[in-house]
DNA sequence: ATATACTCTACTAAGTAGATAGACTAAATA
DNA sequence: TATTTAGTCTATCTACTTAGTAGAGTATAT
């Protein structure tokens, strides 16, 4: 299940990538065009700031616009920063494996076998949808 | 993220799959040779029952064993039953479809449109893969 | 009859998600 | 340079979910 952050988030970032406007956005304007709490809103963009995702300008005039070109930000590293790695089960992540502790032989466990099938097809998926794909898909209807 | 539940529940089938035994198997046997909590278990082993997957057999030399060929138990059923729909987001799902309460076109939403193609590849997987597969890949190594 | 083993209800501890409050800091402009 | 605007940061809170436990009850094979 996709959390609420990471939700906002991506509705967040698309917003942004859907603008021509050069000029930063308001917190506040983002927060009621999209319908997401604004303080809930402000640490998301923050982090998302943090991560280099997005850029930031203070004071009057201020607010938030995209840190780099929509064509390389994917929803794999937005998704995974706000939840997690994709895989179901830890033992099943490419980027943050751990061991199962109560795991004799993974080799042979089904659940990891599996798992591992849904967490590449979810990356394969992920991983290859930027930001200006889905504004293009969105833009086609 | 799945849940210990549907983790525990799919290694339990599995371990019932794998045995040539037609004699039932004790809870108790089950819960040590999986690693799992054995009231825990009896609570998942009662869904399973419920729901058609597994058969129970009371009294002395009683135990659980398989409602139906292995063949046509697929683990999508299993993990909804447990986890809910596989789909990221309630709007792009196709079992269990609801609306978002904020989204105002859902034809244009974004995140919709990439978590169901997420939700679509993780559905053809889990859907395709019975625990006869399963034992079958497991037993190849 | 009785031991065995599944069935059911209720409860609880711990963690997480989602959100809110408020003080603080930086920057633009009058 | 004072003031306003708007992002930054820390702390806190509530409700819900997950994982697991306890114990009484019920069915059945021998």
């Amino acid at each position: 299940m996709l959390s609420r952050k990471t939700k906002y988030a991506v509705k967040a970032l698309l917003a942004l990538a859907q603008r021509d406007d050069p000029e930063p956005m308001r917190i506040s304007d983002l927060a009621v065009q999209e319908q997401i709490p604004q303080k809930f809103l402000e640490s998301i963009l923050l982090t998302l700031r943090n991560q280099g995702i997005l850029q930031s300008r203070k004071g009057k005039g201020g607010g938030y616009l995209l840190g780099r070109d929509p064509k390389t930000i994917f929803l794999g590293q937005v998704v995974r920063m706000f939840d997690g790695p994709l895989a179901p089960v830890p033992c099943a992540s490419q980027t943050a494996y751990v061991r199962c502790a109560d795991c004799k032989d993974e080799a042979v466990c089904g659940v990891r076998l599996a798992m591992k099938d849904v967490r590449d097809a979810t990356a394969r998926i992920l991983d290859h949808t930027s930001l200006a794909s889905l504004v293009r898909r969105i833009e086609r209807v």
